[in-house]
RNA sequence: GGCGCGGUGGCAGAGUGGUUGAAUGCACCGGUCUUGAAAACCGGCGGCCCUUCACGGGGCUCGUGAGUUCGAAUCUCACCCGCGCCGCCA
């Protein structure tokens, strides 16, 4: 299918962060567009950066005299070994400079390893067209689909879930802890039969090709695609192991082809991968926390797109629609948002979220974000392909979305599909996948 | 988990301390030849960084990192990965 070209065990000895070179060459315009994140500590680190990489860059330049000297040298000495010469001053001269040089090479370590940390600090660069400002500037971009009015109160889905025998959460709570659900009888199969449809459709009408890929991610991965280091805490660490607990298959899906040269016959790639997800939700406890609304474990399809950076921007509206198809198969209420640019994400450049709507909670509830990184993933997990051969190999831009999240979907599906008489229908195109047209208590 | 062997350029495969970034073959790109293609022949051909308007110059890179040495693909140590056998296990 495609050709694999890493062999080695350590594919990304050499990431790349933010290109400094992008922030040397016009510090203002950098400095400009880190601004429009509102994030006081990002630019606190740009200062840092440039500064460093300044010290770096004179500090590199004379590693790199003396290295060529040393060569230089050490040819000579050749030389004058095989006429027989004595060579013992040379030599203890010789010995001197590869002191001198040692020192000034663990100077280079220092600023190299300093100047890495800050710009690992650094977010992406937000697309131009991202409206400015903070969460309360997200742009409505359309809505597709009716509420449904009920002649009751709709109730919400955590005393739909238990009437009808779908999940329970107390014994989930007593096997794990808060936050970690539990999907019984139909609310199981329900489970089931989302995976099933929402990987038929992207597999069978996207063009996606499926991916069953590893739940734990090393260090490595989770850097490439931005969770670390700045979101430790957000991850489920295990630290016998150094290794995480996905918090989306996004982690390990953008990563399978991490520090690879890709052909560019092989663009876009279109991967989709079920897989539970986990998050520690660190501070967000009290805050959306009844029923399903925000749990430490839940299942998601992921879709991720590699491409070529002529087509990301096209790329990014249709992996959009195609997170977006699977509510309007479900016939799910959704909003579609541009976020500002102080709520979109450390490594996205543009994120559009998907928002359904719930009528029991009577609210909009993510379900989706779908988002372009540009190369800001590309670059620290060493993504890149070749245009022609010959040519210098260039970064991809990668993307991804939710296609969907379940916790939510389930929520709509629940909240939305009840009927007076307490049983839920649901939409014709899943009820084949769940084996029933309608939920009923369980007898 | 234990023992053993091994990781060199897109691939195969030399190289065990001194112009070796690395022979050779294949693949690939350009050219000659040809009506065209193939073959043959000639030339080119990894990645990254710094510097330069450019031409160019320099450095790093033989799984990763550290070390020994005037000098490391070559010696030492740690780690990672692969293969084989044994043990354990779904």
């Amino acid at each position: 299918m495609d050709t694999v070209r890493w062999r080695s065990a350590s594919p990304r000895s050499d990431p790349e962060m933010i290109d400094v070179r992008r922030l040397r060459h016009d510090p203002a315009e950098a400095r400009a567009a880190l601004a429009r994140r509102l994030d006081d500590g990002a630019l606190a680190q740009f200062d840092r950066v440039l500064e460093l990489d300044d010290r770096r860059r004179t500090v590199l330049t004379e590693v790199e005299r003396m290295r060529a000297d040393r060569n230089e040298a050490s040819r000579e000495f050749a030389r004058r070994k095989q006429a027989g010469e004595d060579l013992t001053a040379l030599q203890a001269e010789l010995g001197k400079a590869a002191a001198r040089l040692k020192d000034l090479e663990e100077d280079l370590r220092e600023f190299e390893a300093l100047q890495e940390s800050h710009l690992l600090a650094i977010p992406n660069f937000l697309a131009t067209d991202v409206p400015e400002g903070g969460v309360e500037a997200n742009v409505e971009l359309r809505r597709w689909g009716t509420p449904p009015r009920f002649d009751f109160t709709p109730k919400p889905h955590w005393e739909l879930g238990e009437q009808l025998g779908l999940f329970d959460l107390p014994r989930g709570t007593k096997v794990a802890g808060s936050g970690f659900p539990l999907f019984t009888g139909m609310g199981a199969r329900l489970v089931r039969g989302l995976a099933n449809f929402m990987l038929d459709l992207h597999t069978r009408e996207h063009g996606y090709t499926e991916v069953v890929p590893p739940l734990l991610v090393n260090e490595a991965s989770a850097r490439g695609t931005g969770q670390l280091p700045k979101f430790a805490d957000d991850l489920y660490r295990l630290e016998r192991d150094e290794l995480y607990l996905l918090p989306t298959a996004e982690v390990p899906v953008t990563n399978i082809h991490a520090g690879e040269i890709l052909d560019a016959e092989m663009l876009p790639v279109a991967m989709v991968a079920f897989t539970p997800c986990f998050r520690r939700e660190a501070g967000s406890h009290g805050k959306d926390t009844r029923g399903l609304i925000r749990v430490h474990q839940f299942d998601k399809v992921e879709l991720v797109r590699l491409c070529r950076p002529e087509e990301s921007e096209a790329e990014h509206a249709a992996i959009t629609a195609h997170a977006e198809a699977v509510l309007q198969r479900l016939e799910i209420p959704y909003r579609a948002l541009a976020l500002a640019a102080g709520d979109t994400g450390f490594a996205s450049a543009r994120t559009i979220d998907l928002e359904v709507w719930a009528a029991g909670v009577d609210g909009w509830l993510e379900a989706s974000s779908a988002s372009t990184f540009t190369d800001f993933q590309a670059r620290r997990a060493g993504i890149r392909f070749r245009a022609a051969a010959g040519v210098k190999p260039e970064f991809v831009h990668t993307l991804n979305a939710s296609g969907v999240a379940f916790p939510r979907t389930i929520i709509a599906l629940l909240e939305n599909g009840q009927q007076a008489d307490g049983s839920v229908v649901l939409p014709e195109a899943l009820a084949p996948y769940v084996g029933v047209e309608r939920l009923v208590p369980p007898t």
